[in-house]
DNA sequence: CTTGTGCCCTGACCGC
DNA sequence: TGCGGTCAGGGCACAA
């Protein structure tokens, strides 16, 4: 479900309600999927009952808490996952995997699918937690730009929509904004990435900049059922221009949007804008 | 190392 | 109402 906006919106509505913070209670289920291949259950819970929560973070897609330990919390939501805060006592919905008690409200981590992750690094291990160390560049960050980009797309054949999603040459990006930088910088997502002239790359770059600033600040896309905020829907969605628009008009040119698969993912594009 | 494919899951929606 | 097929904001293991 969540792209870097997404996942940023949530950041920011939480960092203020948790930071300071106390965890009173951990409760989670020893083997449940989402700890799997990271923390046991036990070690998980000895390491954040009596904790300050000291901030609360975000790297590409995945958030990371900082305890007054020094160890971090590294969460990352998958396709459905959602975090959000309840009242102490109040049920949590089916698939909740995940609740931190805290001194006035609960945290809870809730996903269906269970493709989301909650992983635990020791201070200066963060880059040793699965999918944080091979992470490419932050994208909103001013060392970004497009000789970084260059750099990661240079002498590979795959699609750039491909390479775009494997989060190396850059961070946060997945099949929304893939899309969507995409078509504002007019390339075919198809192009071999190491195929793109400088100034294309140069496009590629200050669209998905864009994209992405222009979406936290609508709070991210709302399609389905991400939400930031109980029942808050981001407003995104009605400035996508490909994503799930396919048949629809393009606003540029007019012709059909199109939509292929690459890599198993749905791709929309103009075959006449994006070349 | 690089690239493509299949798979991990649940739930919503559509056509019959 | 069922029931099967398809699809979904992600990423990892594996094969070639």
């Amino acid at each position: 479900m969540p792209e870097l906006p997404e996942v940023e919106t949530i950041r920011s509505l939480l960092a203020g309600k948790v930071r300071g913070k106390t965890i009173r209670e951990v409760v989670a289920r020893p083997g449940d999927r989402i700890f799997r291949d990271t923390v046991p259950v036990a070690r998980l819970k000895r390491a954040l009952t009596g904790r300050k929560i000291e901030g609360l973070g975000r790297r590409g897609k995945y958030l990371i808490f900082a305890l007054d330990s020094g160890d971090f919390l590294v969460i990352h939501l998958g396709m459905t996952g959602v975090l959000y805060l309840l009242q102490p006592g109040e049920p949590g919905p089916d698939h909740t995997h995940l609740r931190l008690a805290l001194d006035n409200n609960d945290l809870v981590f809730v996903d269906p699918r269970t493709f989301g992750r909650v992983m635990l690094a020791a201070p200066g291990k963060l880059d040793e937690v699965p999918g944080l160390r091979d992470l490419g560049p932050e994208p909103l960050d001013a060392s970004f730009n497009a000789e970084v980009l260059a750099a990661g797309l240079r002498g590979r054949k795959a699609p750039v929509k491909s390479l775009l999603l494997s989060q190396k040459p850059v961070a946060g990006l997945g099949n929304i904004y893939a899309d969507e930088a995409c078509f504002r910088a007019g390339i075919d997502p198809l192009r071999h990435g190491g195929a793109l002239e400088p100034a294309e790359v140069e496009a590629l770059c200050s669209s998905i900049r864009e994209v992405l600033a222009e979406s936290i600040a609508c709070k991210g896309t709302t399609i389905r059922d991400y939400r930031w905020d109980q029942g808050k829907s981001g407003e995104f969605a009605a400035r996508l221009q490909v994503y799930g628009r396919a048949g629809d008009r393009c606003p540029r040119c007019g012709r059909k949007i199109e939509r292929t698969v690459l890599g198993g993912r749905s791709t929309h594009f103009c075959r006449s804008c994006q070349r």
